[in-house]
DNA sequence: TTCATATGGTCAACGACGTTGACCATATGG
DNA sequence: CCATATGGTCAACGTCGTTGACCATATGAA
């Protein structure tokens, strides 16, 4: 007792958060595998998420991924290419063309929230509900905080 | 009142895990490029850890950070490049090649170690020393929980 | 109207980083 | 002494993001 092994560190948050995301979006996809949907990217994720409620852009989409435009439009291009957008007409903007989801992409979307909501349960299972809303007000206060009250891009635009 | 609005929906926790993991990472490189720590790539954190206590080897790395043994390997040789890691003679076994920290390496990691408690100090800070443990309790719980008791890789290993 | 400037979007070249596959060197147990 | 496992490297490739140059449309001011 009383020394300090490699196991009484802390493990740093960094650590914590690396491995949470990964078990997360990995096994999102593990599970649309098994359910067929076999094309499905990482960054396919936080598009439909930005295309549920409406037409977004790629401007849109590279300010709340954090990427620049130019990465924005390749995502965004491969996924029209997949099939789980279309570019939409009818912006009042002629610059704009505007991203909706097709039908194969709603019903992606659909998947997606389904099998998130039970990878959340189970982590519900796993730690209590209650410790797992406590988790999530808490690290969202974090990031508030740091960042003047809105929520940052996925990854912070540089 | 009433209404469910786009911010009344729960921000999925990937993408807290997301953003807080990139802040974090994002933060100590901002502050060690503050202070003169130009060539620092964002894959080398981990594995100065790694190192911190003894000599490693590109199987640990590729273990500890869930890549292949050839990332691993370019890894380390990019971190002797640069002058953070040596490789070290005197292993029992001859297919192994040592590797530890050199002096600017222990430098670099004593500096990574400070600014990254400034940093959970912040994030304390903001959101109060008992929650932040809170949050890494939790955290852990909930990850141990989902990998029967063994902290997993950085990346989950495939 | 017309011109300067800002903004939405694309194309092309490149770089960082990881993967797979083939391969060599050393251990280790029949 | 050989079969097999393991540590490590080299080479080719894929994914995904970046920078830089560029075009098209808006917009405000002269």
């Amino acid at each position: 007792m009383g020394r300090v092994n490699d196991e009484d560190r802390q493990t740093p948050l960094a650590r914590l958060f690396a491995i949470a995301y990964r078990d997360l979006v990995d096994g999102l996809h593990a599970r649309l595998r098994e359910r067929g949907w076999t094309d499905v990217r990482p960054a396919f994720g936080f598009a439909l998420l930005a295309a549920r409620d409406g037409p977004t852009s790629v401007t849109e989409l590279a300010a709340l991924m954090g990427m620049t435009k130019q990465a924005a439009s390749k995502l965004a291009a491969a996924m029209i290419d997949a099939g789980y957008l279309v570019t939409a007409a009818g912006a009042d903007d002629g610059r704009v063309r505007p991203l909706r989801l097709s039908a194969r992409g709603r019903r992606l979307l659909a998947t997606v929230e389904q099998i998130y909501a039970e990878l959340e349960a189970e982590w519900a299972d796993a730690i209590g509900a209650g410790a797992l809303e406590r988790l999530r007000r808490d690290l969202t206060r974090a990031i508030l905080a740091s960042h003047g009250g809105d929520m940052p891009a996925v990854r912070p635009t540089l």
